[in-house]
DNA sequence: TGCATCTGCCTAAAGCCTTTAGGCAAACGG
DNA sequence: CCGTTTGCCTAAAGGCTTTAGGCAGATGCA
């Protein structure tokens, strides 16, 4: 009866990602994607296993997608320069892709995420700081701190935290940068 | 036929507080709810407006008691100790209670958030400052980098993301802590 | 104490989302 | 050209949300 339409994992999440981004991660519904392509709910379920399946490959999609533009601007910079154009792919993603921004922070189970480009994220932030001089285990301690500014006030810029006050966003986002790289270069030895 | 329960907005909040921290925030639902009293699911839309009020406010809920238990870390301490007590109450709380955690970082719209325990928080990170030597609009700067920090740490160590691998996440929190001390005692100027 | 009112929890029902089972026809491969 | 595979469909069950309307226990006043 209806012409086949087409579908695969990967247009699928493809679509939910676009979806994400429009009206906000948790309001993706296997329900919605169907309307998208004008099919039946049921349907979808031939190609993906469940939501939470869905759900999860939006994250994996995400989480490749910032590891790419990370990894290319990251390519041959170093220092503080890194270390700038680092964090801001990932603010930059997040405001252009909330939906998927939010999707990346799904807690997937360990194998997943091993198996995700996490894994990339990790590498690349501990790539960065070999501009710097820190031996571990500090190097790890200023890894996990690096993570927790990024994401932390990328979360809360997107949760509106910082709009409507003065300074603006972008004036802060500089500033802690600044000093970020300031307390990379002076790491207080314990 | 059955007895009156006695179900007021409060008891509901603080129920739905414990489901949070017991079955994660996301899968705090009327309906569970509604079972936890032994009640059908309609009853509680006389004492909640909708799913969402619910939400909102164990969010309240939870955003007050950080706020209470900041306040009395805060007292009589400054400097350094006051700036680890209170890293220390947002992390401590997050463990103990991560559905309340979780509900916290809900997004409020500007009026609640205004009327909400939100601006003390933000009145007391600037309280922190004052050990410090930073004039505006760097106190502002640092005071977006700490919540940031704090939060950003919080999240991903509740996500796991510092489980299983050497230094123990408590120590990278210590030591992050000493990071930002030395940080504040020499925020770079523009 | 008796009665009227109010309040609180109930039944009923509609709408939407998820997920599984089984069917039919279009696409594909020999 | 025809058999097989594959893809989308119908059907159905179960769960959560939300509104409307009803009945009885609690409350308050005489």
């Amino acid at each position: 009866m209806a012409a086949r339409v087409g579908l695969t994992p990967e247009r699928l999440t493809q679509a939910a990602a676009e979806l994400a981004d429009e009206v906000g991660f948790d309001q993706v519904t296997v329900s919605a994607l169907a309307r998208h392509f004008d099919v039946k709910v049921a349907s979808l379920y031939s190609h993906v296993k469940n939501s939470q399946d869905l759900r999860t490959r939006i994250a994996l999609l995400a989480l490749e997608e910032m590891a790419d533009r990370a990894a290319d601007a990251l390519a041959g910079r170093a220092g503080k320069d890194a270390l700038t154009a680092f964090a801001d792919v990932y603010r930059d993603y997040a405001r252009e892709h909330p939906g998927r921004y939010a999707a990346a922070q799904l807690r997937l189970d360990p194998e997943t995420a091993a198996a995700s480009a996490g894994v990339r994220h990790a590498a690349m932030t501990r790539a960065i700081l070999r501009g710097y001089d820190l031996t571990e285990p500090d190097q790890t301690h200023a890894v996990r701190m690096l993570g927790s500014v990024f994401h932390g006030y990328v979360s809360l810029e997107l949760a509106g935290g910082f709009s409507h006050s003065a300074p603006d966003a972008q004036e802060s986002w500089s500033r802690i940068l600044d000093a970020l790289d300031a307390l990379l270069h002076n790491w207080p030895t314990a």
